[in-house]
RNA sequence: GGUCCUAUCGUCUAGCCCGGCCUAGGACGUCGCCCUCUCAAGGCGAAAACGCGGGUUCGAAUCCCGCUGGGACCA
């Protein structure tokens, strides 16, 4: 599909505008995946010629998330604001061959023209009449404004939709740059995507309607066209554009909800691209396989319980140490301070706990009464299972244990049995309270394994606890 | 409103280009069973889809036309 002798370029171009989103992801993250494929060039361009609605904070925004994902750029990040001169550049030439005029029309009046169309239902489009002029522009500000060819078709030549045709009477004279020297979107993609060389063009598809003056752009300037790829849109439950109100749409969030990057890339790939059956893709293999002709037409909602589950995939994958790692600010989240971390059964806790956790959030739930001091109670739990009935079973235990030389599991196994025979019990009679006693809650790794963990000291201490709290039976 | 895109289980998708192998496959979710000290994980199994109407053809999820639905852009 690519020549072997055009090295492949593209480009990743978000308008920083807030957070970044995860529709924007996918689109860097194919972009990303197309350039390692072919051992290309990844650009990072940022579209900040909305000034009034870029920010820093968002450019910034957009690299962070960029970084935490893995979607490492070869070029920028570049700035149009930083090339103004660039448009204005193109624009004088388009001017000079007579492919574009000065149009001194005020948005004012464009928009009350505009509604005076919309009113009347005619198509809201420029009524051309600083085409017409005959003569000097007058010397009021003046944007500079394409003349579109007004016969004819435009056709698209897709890569993911293949060959879509326009009519020229249906595209209007488009303003390129505005009074003020800033270019407007259309124009800027054209001369920013051909000075950079972009060989494949691949962004969502609410551009494809924008395609055709680009291209009649190209023409004009005597550029080479690059390929286009567009891709759908990814929408929320109720079919509409994935936006804010359907929840968390920014990396960021999920970076802070515990998600792991390969996780969100893996989700992403396979919304609106797949190979065969397969669900799971490390990196390598997502760069091994793949295509751009895989890639589906029709748009895709965001299902958020998959990505979940694939998250636990990778979470239970994952080295014990890795997540160590990654799961420090999220135990801080718990209220631990770090001095509360015993870093030496860190390792132990999360082989234990991870098995139960699909993000790194509920993996630092699940791990943080292994290092409090003292044992918070689910108040149910506690109600439930430490009741006055079992409270000499845990007297038995507690002395049986403390007995013991070993706190491995076989050996506390062996005395579990030892007291549940005495006392004609059966083991899941006596689990579920010491689970509550250990850890305060109903869910956690096996009892062994807790106070494998735990230590004898700490199980012991936490077993008498339990048992003081247990009002005894002359209450009733 | 105009233009463009799009249509397989609730969701992501395979199959569609090159009609028969499709009594439509996989995955998430759901439900059931097994395992089991709880919860997960894991294993096994089940329910669940070709939007509708016309053609073409011996035969259509697959090709053509229309309709309907959904999305996007234009402002």
């Amino acid at each position: 599909m690519t020549n072997a002798n055009e090295k492949v370029r593209v480009r990743f171009a978000p308008s920083p505008t807030g957070y970044l989103h995860i529709g924007g992801v996918r689109t860097a993250l194919f972009n990303w995946l197309f350039a390692r494929h072919h051992k290309g060039t990844f650009i990072l361009r940022i579209e900040d010629t909305d000034r009034s609605r870029s920010t820093e904070e968002s450019i910034q925004a957009i690299l962070d998330g960029m970084r935490w994902l893995g979607l490492d750029w070869d070029e920028g990040p570049v700035c149009q604001m930083d090339r103004l001169d660039l448009y204005k550049e193109h624009a004088d030439r388009l001017l000079k061959k007579g492919a574009a005029y000065l149009c001194t029309c005020t948005p004012e009046e464009l928009e009350t023209r505009r509604k005076e169309a919309q009113a009347k239902k005619l198509i809201p489009r420029y009524d051309g009449r600083c085409r017409e002029r005959k003569g000097p522009a007058p010397d009021r500000p003046a944007a500079v404004r394409f003349k579109a060819p007004q016969i004819g078709q435009t056709v698209v030549e897709d890569l993911v939709k293949g060959r879509v045709r326009f009519d020229n009477a249906q595209l209007d004279d488009l303003i390129m740059l505005r009074s003020d020297g800033v270019p407007t979107y259309n124009f800027g993609v054209v001369v920013d995507d051909s000075l950079m060389e972009i060989t494949h063009v691949i962004r969502g598809d609410d551009h494809l309607n924008n395609t055709p003056r680009q291209i009649q752009i190209y023409h004009a300037l005597g550029y080479p066209l690059p390929k286009f790829a567009h891709l759908s849109m990814i929408l929320g439950p109720d079919k509409s554009r994935l936006s804010k109100r359907h929840g968390a749409t920014s990396v960021t969030e999920y970076h802070e909800q515990g998600y792991l990057p390969e996780a969100l890339i893996n989700y992403l790939a396979r919304l609106g691209w797949s190979h065969g059956d397969q669900e799971v893709f490390s990196r390598e293999e997502l760069i091994e396989k793949f295509s751009l002709d895989r890639i589906t037409s029709s748009s895709a909602v965001f299902n958020p319980e998959k990505l979940l589950w694939l998250n636990g995939h990778y979470i239970h994958q994952a080295e014990s140490f890795r997540l160590a790692g990654l799961l420090k600010p999220f135990l801080a989240g718990q209220g631990l301070s770090a001095e509360a971390i015993n870093e030496g059964i860190l390792d132990k806790v999360i082989t234990a706990v991870k098995a139960r956790s699909r993000t790194l959030v509920e993996l630092a739930q699940g791990a943080t009464y292994f290092f409090k001091d003292e044992v918070s109670f689910d108040e149910p739990a506690r109600v439930k299972f430490l009741t006055p009935e079992i409270r000499s079973v845990l007297i038995e235990l507690v002395d049986r244990l403390s007995a013991s030389a070993s706190f491995a599991p076989m050996e506390l196994e062996k005395r579990f049995k030892e007291v549940l025979e005495q006392k004609g019990m059966k083991l899941s009679q006596l689990a579920q309270p010491v689970r509550v006693a250990l850890t305060g809650r109903t869910v956690s790794p096996g009892i062994y394994e807790v106070m494998e963990i735990l230590g004898r000291d700490r199980s012991l201490a936490r077993l008498k606890k339990a048992i003081d709290l247990i009002p005894t039976d002359i209450a009733k």
